[in-house]
DNA sequence: CGCCCCGTTGAAGATGATCAAATCTTGTGG
DNA sequence: CCACAAGATTTGATCATCTTCAACGGGGCG
């Protein structure tokens, strides 16, 4: 059992081994706009989202905000670090949550090794996914960081194809993005007039082209 | 020479576990601009910094760079990932390293728990460090990122105290920042006439005011 | 029906980028 | 030790992108 799994069966492996360890927990709801943990609670749950959608981000002082990431449904958070919770997790739409204690996963994790691989390789991705982003807020231009979005959501959520669904608002996109809302909003408008998407409501956007868009997200000279 | 400041327990107890697991493995050299890995290839090998500095960077086609971190003494990378290495190494100043096999990496991950705790615990602290500069690329002012670049070079190499010394050009800077060399080079020289910092030399730095200096790196409205 | 929130559009402004040039550092060779 | 050259940094002027401030429109829900 040497032989390296194809990227696709490792990630329901990894999936596979933190659920069992995990074992059930407290399912929760939470309504739109709900906060489950603010940046700087103490560390005692992790959670795994069921359905919904939740927004991660931390915030400065003055209220600026910078949504670290979306969470979509079978995701996890709280996995990480020993001490405090990172970031603040706030529900976008209604959701549901698994709640599970950290004591117990932190038990798990010495005696499973199966366990540790997986939350490992999530933490590997994730990391992949963080550094993905610093080059997408230092060095990308509006136009290119609104493309990458869409391009990521797509492959995240529709397989590459076809309208996607933008689950969260101008002003979460423009946080998660390092914009304004209405830099957002006006991009989006460029894109469409260019024949790269087509807007069908505010929400549902239609990936025209999408090759000419994963360019563009991909800042090809 | 100065003595170091006694690192924290934890961490000592993290260092240790790697170093053991890792083994000796090969010493290497490098000069300044010398690259030792290339983001995209095959991640055969992990490395340990011994003395020097190195950047590590994400690079889009047109040659728009983002550094991700400056790698210190005693610090790896390489470590996590199980595919290819997710960014370009490149040394600073003239550095030494050790460089390790992957393979034994994480065959010793299956047998020692305390490596994979330190290994993920590695992973815990990467993360959120990775996700403080993603609020400072995407929410802060230039005035604010320098203020924090500062501070947190301060704490790192000289224990929060006294003249810092900036081994890495103003481009480096920049491309970690997000901001131009001309940006960052105005920018240092409002914080003088500011009377927050005093610049010795362009590469040495004397904090006058690190208080303020790290109430403007945290936003304070 | 009408309000309210969200998104879009418009105009003006500011921060940081770009283009350009002067100055300082550093290393080399006389 | 000094002169010089090459590169890095700083400074200046102008410009572009994105932000801010403001107003309008449209869809959903009471």
């Amino acid at each position: 059992m040497h032989r390296t799994p194809a990227p696709e069966q490792r990630r329901r492996t990894t999936a596979c081994a933190i659920e069992q360890a995990l074992g059930i927990g407290i399912t929760l709801q939470a309504d739109p706009g709900q906060i489950l943990v603010v940046e700087g609670d103490p560390l005692r749950h992790c959670f795994r989202l069921l359905t919904g959608i939740l927004r991660l981000y931390k915030a400065l002082p003055d209220g600026r905000r910078q949504v670290l990431a979306f969470l979509l449904p079978g995701e996890y958070f709280g996995v990480f670090g020993s001490e405090r919770h990172g970031y603040s997790a706030e529900a976008i739409a209604p959701s549901t949550l698994a709640r599970y204690r950290r004591a117990g996963l932190e038990a798990e994790l010495d005696g499973s090794r199966a366990l540790a691989q997986a939350v490992l390789e999530l933490a590997s991705r994730e990391l992949e996914h963080t550094r993905a982003q610093l080059l997408l807020l230092g060095r990308k231009s509006a136009e290119e960081k609104v493309a990458s979005f869409l391009i990521a959501l797509s492959a995240r959520t529709a397989g590459g194809a076809g309208v996607i669904h933008l689950p969260m608002s101008r002003q979460d996109m423009a946080d998660y993005l390092g914009l304004t809302i209405e830099t957002v909003s006006r991009t989006l408008t460029r894109l469409r007039q260019d024949g790269l998407i087509a807007l069908l409501r505010p929400q549902h956007v239609l990936l025209l082209e999408p090759e000419r868009l994963q360019a563009l997200a991909e800042g090809a000279a």
